[in-house]
DNA sequence: AAAAAACTTGCACAGAGTGTAAACATGCAC
DNA sequence: GTGCATGTTTACACTCTGTGCAAGTTTTTT
């Protein structure tokens, strides 16, 4: 727990107001508390009190943070999520927007960016609170990708944006990149050596070809075993 | 919470018996009164108290059917989920499978069918707690159309059911669904109308176009509006 | 009819979330 | 610096959730 921050604020970031930096600082503290105690006791076996405890501040001040010990362990995977809005939003606009959509999702197959994924998406599987909490994050995701292609179809001339392909699509991107997700993990477990890593990209991408494709025929698709 | 018998006794029911038929009853007794409250009160102005009294049990028997309010809401959701699921295991399997699913979606849009699930869908935009229940559902109706499309596959000669596409594909299916769906509350609220129920059918149609067609350039979609 | 199995209920208890008011920290003006 | 406005943490109290348990009630079986 941050009381006195003191000396080194060297950090060059907008706002590194003391107020921010304790909150930000108090905030971290929460989350690798919780993802601790995740490991050590496993799912559904601590409570927030727990929590509380082992990022020294009070049960209250947890609640002022987070509305649950779910909520608090689902910020690993809303980081990993807006890291890939982030990356779709740096995609020329003028591409097609699948093409990005693959692009950002590729990018996600890195190990620091998906580590912390890896290891809540196994253990979700096995819990519904944990997984209400993955699928809502999921959920906040798509919601942003429809604003974020709204936003870059209005930019562009006579292309007026239909909601509803708006929101199939973004829908859609999604769908497909939990489902690669969910064979990676089915095959690979929370393996995340270059090999593996590799296998990710080639579902991702090959999933985004299926979409592309619509999903053509019954045929294989494309390149699937690495 | 006796007992009133259901629609399904005409031809051989499994196990009419008087165990089945009160656990139905009361069942039946709890969603009726959580849907009422839901109307009277709103959203999260409501305890499972409050429900187990209305539906004359005792509250710890709610908790014997439901795990909580959300979930005994999200019932209705479930049958509206499932009922898509029937039609589409009806369809022969040889059908192309976005085909079937545009057949299976589109028996959704009628009155009797629709109108338990847009009550609900309207007031979980705006309650959290109720929108997860949602979420969840569909998310399990995703994984039995996965069920279900593999078992087509696996009647089918060499054409080995990838799981990348399946997951993909019903994925993709599922949220163009709600896609639709949502658009359908965007445009039309919870009106129930002929008109409003054929604007709802055209949407499903356009949403499994657009997925068929690999959601193209970034032309509009084939017929759209009425 | 009596034993067995299934279901309901009241009670107790740990934990989740939230309002409130007092204490404490920080930012800002002078 | 002093002083004050504003934001944050904390203890406390309270309601509600969800579950185990044991005793009671209803349905099924023998």
């Amino acid at each position: 727990m941050p009381k006195t921050q003191t000396a080194s604020d060297t950090a060059a970031t907008p706002a590194p107001s003391r107020r921010e930096l304790n909150k930000a600082a108090t905030r971290q503290a929460i989350t690798d508390a919780a993802r601790q105690l995740l490991r050590s006791k496993g799912p559904g076996n601590f409570t927030v009190e727990d929590i509380a405890d082992a990022a020294a501040i009070s049960r209250r001040t947890f609640f002022n943070y987070f509305s649950s010990t779910e909520a608090a362990l689902a910020s690993m995977t809303h980081g990993f999520l807006d890291n890939a809005l982030a990356q779709f939003r740096l995609r020329p606009s003028d591409e097609p927007i699948l093409e990005s959509a693959r692009a950002a999702l590729v990018q996600l197959a890195d190990p620091m960016t998906v580590a912390p994924m890896a290891e809540l998406y196994s253990l979700a599987q096995s819990n519904p609170q944990l997984n209400r909490s993955e699928l809502e994050a999921w959920d906040h995701c798509t919601e942003q990708i429809i604003e974020a292609a709204r936003e870059r179809f209005a930019g562009a001339p006579g292309t007026e944006p239909d909601e509803l392909y708006l929101r199939a699509l973004a829908g859609s991107v999604i769908s497909c990149g939990k489902a690669a997700m969910d064979v990676w993990f089915a095959r690979c477990g929370a393996d995340l050596s270059a090999e593996s890593l590799s296998t990710l990209r080639q579902l991702l991408i090959d999933a985004m070809g299926l979409l592309g494709s619509g999903f053509l025929p019954t045929a294989t698709p494309s390149t699937d075993r690495h």
